[in-house]
DNA sequence: TGCAAAATAGTACGGTCGTTCTATTTTCAT
DNA sequence: ATGAAAATAGAACGACCGTACTATTTTGCA
């Protein structure tokens, strides 16, 4: 190789990117790959279990080709965890928001947040686990994490706001507090079944809504003896 | 003073030597120091954060002094776990059975769980903790984890399943239903308080609790009006 | 008071970790 | 097809980890 190269690559200026290197390289291509399986090993093992040279394995790269996609194992959780929000508002928050504001919204919500969380029995949830590991850890990663987390319980707050402006809640509702409580669910639903590995904990997720929805909800016009909020409610 | 008065304090019989009197020797005093500080370690980064390096340094002695006294990390890790569960329910418990069936026992197995966990906002939860940790690694520190929580949850369900028969809750009443939301309670208390920093999780816990009273408890014959269940929940 | 036993310290080993530096291979516009 | 840049590999580093082994100190009973 000829000595110039070395030299053409310090007298690079700085800030100037060829435009080249925007476009959807080979790099970009295995970023994905890498990001993908870092997933799933955060999910499983936590964000802080997350290791370099696991994922080198389960990709078949070496470490330093890993490494030198993220330059930092910090670059590396944060990725992870924008890409989980990304996927969590593809799975949960958007299927929700096209249905009409107001309860029908928050039921869907709820629903898909518990479908998913159901899955994720098996293989963990980030913003759960996430939430333990880095509660008094400060950094970029908690703060990324931190304002994933308050966005999506942010989005479901404002859907119960809605729900109430729609008449479809008590006038007395504490949105607020109604948030809390569903939120509630889903922690116990996660540690209850992942962590004791109780088999009734989803359908105990499920009733806890339903109560809810009782507490807070208008008298609706149909009795809901016939129409549970949810199959599994009826037990 | 005389130059006796250390010898008259080390053989003082009624005296404040506690742990000469109790026969234990050295290494047990020790071992409690270690295990003190492995709790405050333990709490703040975690049971898999614990490290024998650090809690030398901690403790001020070797590496090898601390190792010797538990044999292997895992065994610590089970101390720490034991240690703990005996300090919660000397806390929680304990205290709540001095009081009579029924009723006024399970609001002061939540209240006293409700105190200690809001103290544990800054210290950290290794029941909570633990269980993400532990969640998919089997073995026997989970199953020390695991058993112990189950203990605690099994205690709560008994003194709601006597609340009922004692005639304080709905005869529809689900206790496992019950207890399941009052754990899905203290669950985000210490999500939302410890990750996302949010000072008024203590006040919607105890909201929450009033709720659950609401819909499960036998209408009362003082108006609740007066008295409500804490007094936070006036917020 | 002496002396075995218990408690603690010291040292070293093998392993994994994130990261850096350099060398090699692959990509891709010309 | 060529050559520079991008992508990946390889090796080495310092740090920390749990643990084993040996040496030293401290304890507490006879």
């Amino acid at each position: 190789m000829p000595p110039t190269s070395l030299l053409t690559i310090l007298a690079d200026p700085a800030g100037q990117t060829p435009a080249r290197s925007r476009g959807l390289h080979k790099g970009q291509q295995t970023k994905q790959v890498i990001l993908e399986a870092a997933l799933v090993l955060a999910s499983q093992i936590g964000l802080e279990g997350l290791s370099i040279g696991a994922l080198a394995e389960v990709t078949h790269m070496s470490k330093s080709g890993v490494f030198a996609h993220f330059g930092s194992r910090e670059e590396l959780q944060i990725s992870v965890i924008r890409e989980y929000y990304s996927r969590f508002a593809d799975e949960v928050f958007y299927p929700a928001m096209q249905l009409p504001r107001g309860l029908p919204r928050v039921k869907a919500l709820f629903d898909n947040w518990m479908q998913r969380v159901a899955v994720e029995i098996q293989s963990g949830c980030i913003f759960i686990s996430g939430a333990v590991e880095f509660d008094d850890r400060p950094g970029p990663v908690r703060d990324a994490l931190a304002s994933s987390v308050q966005a999506w319980l942010a989005a479901l707050y404002r859907a119960v706001v809605q729900a109430k402006q729609e008449g479809h809640l008590l006038a007395t509702a504490d949105e607020e507090q109604m948030a809390f409580e569903i939120h509630a669910l889903i922690l116990a639903l996660h540690y209850e079944a992942r962590f004791l590995q109780n088999p009734r904990s989803v359908g105990r997720a499920h009733r806890g809504f339903d109560n809810i929805l009782a507490r807070y909800g208008q008298a609706e016009p149909a009795p809901p003896l016939s129409t549970p909020s949810h199959p599994s409610s009826k037990e």
